[in-house]
DNA sequence: TCATTTCTGCAACATTGTTGCATAAAAGAT
DNA sequence: ATCTTTTATGCAACAATGTTGCAGAAATGA
């Protein structure tokens, strides 16, 4: 499915700076920081990436996460849909070439929060991966 | 322990702004948002703040945590020894009434991603916290 | 092509985080 | 207590991030 489908799908006009955006992240697998999108798209305005960056999070499209220096990182989402985010994947950082990667769960990851109803969950790992350990 | 106290036992000199940071910050379950710390703590100097805060993370004090509005949460380090957290715990925050809390994880989380090797690990649930959902 | 709805770019601003440097304060020694 | 050394603080200036209002431009469906 091309990037214009899918903004139809989830309920978006097709401009210039989505189909950019779309195309920008990539495959997916991987998030890209804030500063690297708007260096990307340096040719639109900065409020309009913020907007439409909240649009297509709004819409299910894509997902934000943030790391511990404070930036937001932003990645697709494989299989969300609108108002109902799939989110069982983690963010994996690594501590060498610094790329954030969603990773899919091998086994679901349960434990209980005495008292408390929980409804979503964000984890983030850190480490080496697979290609800065060999 | 007094804070005086905890401070020289973590290598850092006793400062009237250290002091209110501790204080502010409570009993340590609860994690506060740099906003509310920097209104309790506007006589000081927002820099000065910064740095102090830093401070305390290097030394192993307090931690951080992210939210997903982007802004920094703190608290005290339960457990935690100068260069060696021991963060087994995860912040839960209430949707309802807004509050971070550190929790203790009630067993062990136990899952793997392949090929990569894990340092740590950083959760964050979101729900109904035990007060609000009464 | 037109009408309507939505998006974009600009300006202006608020908040958050950082750096350099002179002064002030803390800690240990005299 | 006073002095000396080390470290912390406050100020200024700046950079980056995030937000809001509004006029003009673009996308959509008729």
């Amino acid at each position: 499915m091309d990037a214009a489908t899918t903004l139809k799908n989830h309920d978006l006009r097709v401009t210039k700076i989505r189909l950019a955006i779309l195309e920008t992240l990539g495959d997916g697998h991987q998030a890209k920081p804030y500063g690297e999108l708007q260096a990307a798209l340096s040719n639109f305005d900065r409020t309009t990436l913020y907007r439409t960056l909240l649009a297509l999070i709004e819409k299910g499209l894509i997902h934000k996460a943030l790391e511990e220096n404070g930036e937001s990182y932003y990645a697709l989402c494989g299989g969300c849909t609108t108002h109902a985010h799939t989110h069982d994947h983690i963010h994996f950082k690594c501590n060498d070439c610094g790329t954030v990667e969603c990773l899919h769960l091998s086994s679901e990851i349960g434990f209980t929060l005495p008292g408390v109803v929980m409804d979503s969950l964000e984890i983030t790992a850190k480490g080496t991966c697979k290609a800065c350990s060999t």
